[in-house]
DNA sequence: CTGTTAGCGCATTCAT
DNA sequence: ATGAATGCGCTAACAG
């Protein structure tokens, strides 16, 4: 069925539609959004539901856009896709969009100046909003992205001061759980690798360390890494465990590091988890398929994405900034990188 | 500095900057563009520019592409951030799309069915061409979109017949390589873990493995997976080892495949390198912290990216569809998964 | 129940 | 060297 309607390449407009119905593209255009005051008679409906149909047809965004001074579509800066963590959040923030009809336009910060790229973004109408879940981009420059743009910028799993439009999940529980366990199991000194502490979501993580440390009396110590991949996972082992006092117990701050913790221990000799504990923050299904299986503490990321939609969809229509709490609690993911202390 | 030029909320346009220079519109839009016909004098220029400076304009793309029935954003589907390989992908096009003023907009199969979300992504003017990199769309559907759309669909490390337009890496060659590499280790019959043969990168990869393994006198089996994950690859490792006569070594399809074999093997008591070895296509830095660390095949996946945009914005200028081969060949990057046969 | 009119912001003739 | 007029495709008054 090759057929070419005419010679016709172009998109079929509402004028098309309104010619093959026979009626004008006023009425098409009320009778296809649904538009209350579209009340064709149901002849004419079907006449241009059909016109529509047989065209394919689909209303143009940019010229919608233009009219509506909506673009229905949202912004997402992360920075890479190295973690899980950031697939999860663009997942749950996709959806929640497309729930309400909206696009996602993704762009990470493999190119360009991301202070530039969110600018743009803004200025030249691409987005109605832009989701910022990068703790790399500076709070100074943030604070101004959103004086600029008020009601436009929301950040994901991150807090500033003087931003109130923000959406963050329990980090700083999910640290204290892990300590609990830990504790549990007997352990007294326990390392904890983070990355560096001008990261918000690093700073509260660390808290909560800190803090379940110093209530349950367990010996805190604390590795400050400049990054938080892999890499900075491997050589905050390598540190924490050649020690003259080893810690018997690692809390990595993200699921990289945690990887590159279990790595780290490895090439050391120390055997995990019978010399030394293993526990990463954020699940993930590689987990199970390092060795030895690591255990995690799993935080509701999809839901953040969701939720940050949600909110920057609010602040769209009007609403007012806040901050949100996504309140579902850390769950402790056990497999096999812990057991009591030695 | 919460200076709020007058109540002006709303984007700055053409005609404010125009207001502000003193001059009409369109010279503004012909000088910011650098219109061969916009010779403005040195002075109304300065102005202008000046004028756009300090309002911070930004043209509207929506009202640009209205006029010029051209967005300058190109679309990408992926299957989602489940391999490295996407993400490579991704990161390969934006650098070449932004390269050329191009936006990206990205799109995962997690909402929505994909033949679905390509069509409205094309119909409703949200994009000049779209970028495929799934192997979970049908041929069939894929090619109804490229008949409706000639010239606006690319498919990314993907063959169908019918469809000139489509980049893809070496990755029979790899698998070759892969094969080369045991056999001279002294490899006699290795398994091939493999996808659907409905997925183009299987049924490549897959050749180029049964091919070098007849060259070169290898026995070679093979386990084909419904999916091409983890589960799949631990799933395959423990089906290919508990036969009666198991291979001295395995290649995975995928990366994710290889993670799940490593897995697989340690889950069965079989020792890698010693008892079996490993290898999978498609390198990451992943393989590092595995354990044992997994030697792979590197394709340029980078590239697959940069070059699939650099088809797609030929194809928006009117060039012609063509089928392109990333030449760089495949490079093996050796680790610790692999050794002499036992 | 349906048609007419106007304008969103920009690029492009065509004048001057 | 610069300005005026027009239309891209759509929606929202406002008629009728």
């Amino acid at each position: 069925m090759a057929q070419d309607n005419g010679a016709d390449r172009r998109r079929p407009t509402l004028t098309d539609v309104a010619a093959l119905a026979g009626v004008d593209s006023s009425l098409v255009s009320r009778v296809l959004r649904g538009d209350p005051k579209g009340f064709a008679s149901a002849d004419t409906r079907a006449r241009i539901m059909q016109a529509a149909e047989t065209l394919g047809y689909r209303a143009n965004v940019a010229a919608r856009g233009l009219r509506n001074s909506r673009t229905m579509t949202l912004g997402l800066v992360l920075p890479g896709f190295s973690s899980p963590v950031y697939s999860a959040i663009a997942h749950g923030v996709e959806e929640r969009a497309r729930a309400s009809g909206y696009g996602l336009v993704l762009s990470t910060h493999a190119v360009g100046d991301p202070h530039e790229t969110i600018t743009d973004m803004l200025m030249q109408g691409r987005v109605d909003a832009m989701l910022v879940a990068s703790g790399l981009i500076e709070d100074t420059s943030l604070r101004q992205l959103v004086d600029r743009h008020p009601g436009s910028v929301v950040l994901v799993n991150r807090q500033v001061r003087g931003i109130a439009a923000s959406v963050v999940v329990r980090d700083g529980d999910a640290a204290a759980l892990a300590v609990e366990h830990l504790s549990g199991l007997g352990h007294r000194s326990i390392c904890g690798v983070f990355g560096l502490r001008t990261v918000d979501t690093m700073v509260r993580r660390r808290n909560g360390f800190v803090r379940a440390c110093k209530r349950l009396g367990v010996d805190a110590t604390i590795v400050e890494m400049p990054d938080r991949d892999h890499v900075a996972g491997y050589e905050a082992a390598q540190r924490a465990l050649q020690t003259t006092n080893p810690p018997t117990a690692l809390l990595a701050g993200t699921f990289p590091m945690g990887v590159g913790v279990l790595a780290g221990a490895r090439d050391l000799g120390v055997a995990v988890p019978e010399q030394v504990s293993v526990l990463a923050l954020h699940n993930d299904q590689l987990a199970d398929y390092l060795s030895p299986r690591l255990s995690t503490l799993s935080l509701p990321t999809r839901r953040l994405g969701a939720e940050a939609a949600e909110l920057a969809l609010s602040l769209i229509e009007g609403g007012t900034p806040r901050r949100v709490v996504v309140p579902d609690a850390p769950e402790l993911v056990l497999r096999s990188s812990t057991a009591t202390a030695p």
